[in-house]
DNA sequence: GCGGTCCTTGACGGAATGTTGACGCGGGCT
DNA sequence: AGCCCGCGTCAACATTCCGTCAAGGACCGC
């Protein structure tokens, strides 16, 4: 996590990234050729744990996951990703019939495919949950701000091509500022949406970490030209 | 100070009413204490026809909802509150993993917090919740004369395509003259609403930034074309 | 425990801003 | 004509505000 992203993040296309949860290694490899070779990104998982820090860290645009994973149950995988997150679930099953299919749907599943399928419908399916989704999210969370790449829904900042790690308080900060992005923020709105309603007088910590954005995302922190400061108002980020 | 506070009171100016649904007295006593000892306005409802009740009449800006009330389905609580507002709802759950979540969550709450949580967590989330409600984006227009161009909403003027520069003050003034333009500003109102209801007679401030803002915005600072002044009266900004 | 990150807090010089007073100009009035 | 008042202009001062740095402490993971 400290250093850079884990082999092949960046990735020219959007909604590529696909997760895939399985604990038969033979399968698992097989999928992944296959999918790779449909110019997918794949990230694998042989466990249900694996598979729910696997959504938080690789952030996948789509789950392709097995039920019956050795570990625990494939409804609680699907319930604990939902918890925190919409990405789209296929579920591959080998029973052909029985209420998992109905179950998995219920947890939160977005499709289904029985094993064994076919390649084809299995990539249709895939790019189906992916097309599906992209709607929801398409709030165009990804703001471009000269060589900065920030990334509202995953929490993400990259400049130049290489991530940037933020603090909590630091991509609160920035997260504010980007949503009202070309509008000035005031000091008091600022405050409060970062640190709450109790502070409105703190304007220490604004210095302070406006000059550690600035020190992290700016190409010259003493002269920015994306977080800029309204004397006696606020700050305002500019893309 | 004279400048900042003009009125407004230090208090309730942005979202920061919860309402704190929980049958459990000792845990809503709690929250109630750390919520108030970070600025928010608590008011406490321990069942889910009370809740219904608060949001109606306490007019909170987020709710904090337990499930697993005693009078009623939390997820009826949830519908309750959505079938005639759109205030977001912070459900608490006890169940780290299970359906009441993902129900939760279709059922129209905003987010979840697992129980046991930590204070931190719980307190970005409502201030996340807070926020994105907020962005009720009302559309201001957007005045323009000659080669201005006034963005009240961004609070950012342009001349011929270049951006000016204001400080506070200097908007201020210039909000209220745009806000009214066409019309003749009294002195006094002026001065009311930029500096306060204790200046009425310091004509002088008047002078003073009328004439920096023709510097700034008038092609002929000395020829006047927006800002214009009505002797013994107050000014008038024209487009 | 220990090392790391993160948040908080204080202090400082320098820049931007608000405030105040003085002066000149011009028009209306006596 | 001369005076007075309101307005525009300017400059100097005081104050606030901002960027920066660093130290202390809380918190987390190992």
């Amino acid at each position: 996590m400290t250093g850079e992203s884990d082999g092949e993040g960046e990735q020219a296309a959007f909604g590529n990234r696909v997760l895939v949860v399985d604990d038969d290694a033979a399968l698992a490899r097989a999928l992944t050729i296959n999918l790779r070779a449909h110019g997918w990104d794949v990230t694998a998982a042989p466990t249900g744990a694996a598979a729910l820090d696997a959504v938080a860290s690789a952030r996948p645009d789509v789950v392709l996951l097995d039920l019956g994973l050795p570990d625990m149950p494939g409804l609680d995988v699907i319930e604990g990703i939902r918890g925190w997150t919409r990405v789209p679930i296929v579920v591959l099953s080998a029973r052909q019939l029985g209420d998992d299919k109905v179950d998995a749907l219920d947890a939160g599943a977005d499709d289904y495919v029985t094993k064994p399928f076919a390649m084809n419908e299995l990539l249709a399916r895939l790019r189906a949950a992916v097309r599906r989704a992209l709607p929801t999210q398409s709030e165009e969370p990804v703001v471009m701000a000269g060589e900065l790449r920030i990334d509202l829904a995953r929490r993400q900042v990259s400049r130049g091509g290489a991530d940037v790690r933020l603090s909590p308080t630091e991509w609160a900060l920035l997260e504010v500022l980007v949503r009202n992005r070309g509008r000035l923020v005031d000091r008091k709105q600022l405050l409060h949406e970062v640190w709450g309603p109790a502070y409105s007088t703190e304007t220490n910590y604004l210095r302070v970490y406006t000059a550690q954005l600035r020190r992290k995302l700016e190409k010259d922190a003493s002269h920015p030209r994306h977080i800029l400061t309204h004397p006696g108002a606020g700050y305002r980020f500019e893309e």
